[in-house]
DNA sequence: AACGGAATCAACCGCTGCCAA
DNA sequence: ATTGGCAGCGGTTGATTCCGT
């Protein structure tokens, strides 16, 4: 097999990723679905590879990702399905809703091994002194409220069990489009233009600046199907000749 | 207040498996 | 049966943040 050439060697982005981008990335995800990674940053107008936006789509952006500090009853829950798994933390995510395996195979090696090693050991496992997210939970308040949203999302699925976007951007868009018309196939891509990436970040509010997470703006009272149209006339409009595609 | 070590977590790397040609 | 392209997975790294001194 021949690997395709990195990131660097293509010009692309790596690297932290910047509000912007995550907005770009949300923005043509939610509306154009995810069928097909490779093609994505370039028709997004992203200067990333694929993978990079799949990451940062499946561990990151995805609404339905539940943040905020893992409870006990989920810690046990890993523990008792990495006895019967092992390593497997896609499998592991399957099970937790609203967790990816990123973040499992994280809270794996930073907490729980060590707990086990001390329980082990007869010791009470010492108390994890913090986990706070970079950009989304600045403390505990903050932790209770992505619960409580997370709670709310109508329809959680894990990362494994997401292979396309389409889910989950229907349903919290109500929106009725059927896969087929979703997925993308190279034909559905064929009608949105590409764009420079500097295009999208001269056209961002300074309402979305302000916020701490992409979703936070985007999941506002006003953040609907709607809201998202809104943003994509109003970064088209920025244009000459750039149209919204027929979909 | 400043510093250094520890903890955390987002992101990258490289491999594997699947599928279509 | 082989090859090439792709998505997904698990391991690892490095930047950032926290905390104790």
């Amino acid at each position: 097999m021949v690997r395709a050439p990195c990131c660097e060697k293509m010009g692309l982005k790596k690297g932290p990723w910047t509000p912007q981008e995550d907005l770009v990335l949300i923005t043509y995800i939610s509306k154009f679905g995810h069928g097909n990674w490779r093609a994505l940053p370039k028709q997004a107008g992203l200067l990333r590879c694929g993978k990079s936006c799949r990451l940062r789509w499946t561990n990151y952006l995805r609404p339905d990702i539940k943040r905020g500090n893992f409870t006990r009853e989920e810690e046990e829950m890993i523990i008792s399905l990495h006895e019967m798994l092992g390593n497997r933390w896609s499998a592991i995510a399957a099970k937790l809703p609203g967790r990816t395996d990123n973040e499992i195979k994280n809270v794996w090696h930073t907490h729980l091994k060590k707990r086990l090693s001390s329980d082990k050991a007869g010791n009470q496992g010492p108390v994890p002194k913090r986990r706070k997210t970079r950009c989304c939970d600045a403390d505990a308040d903050a932790d209770a409220d992505a619960d409580a949203k997370a709670a709310e999302s109508p329809a959680r699925t894990s990362c494994s069990d997401i292979s396309s976007s389409s889910d989950v951007t229907r349903e919290s868009n109500e929106t009725e489009i059927k896969d087929e018309e979703y997925c993308l196939q190279d034909s559905c891509l064929e009608g949105f233009p590409e764009i420079h990436e500097s295009f999208w970040f001269d056209a961002l509010s300074t309402d979305y600046a302000n916020t701490d997470h992409p979703l936070d703006y985007l999941a506002a009272p006003n953040g609907n199907d709607e809201e998202m149209s809104y943003w994509l006339k109003v970064f088209m409009e920025a244009g000459d000749s750039l149209q919204l595609p027929e979909i």
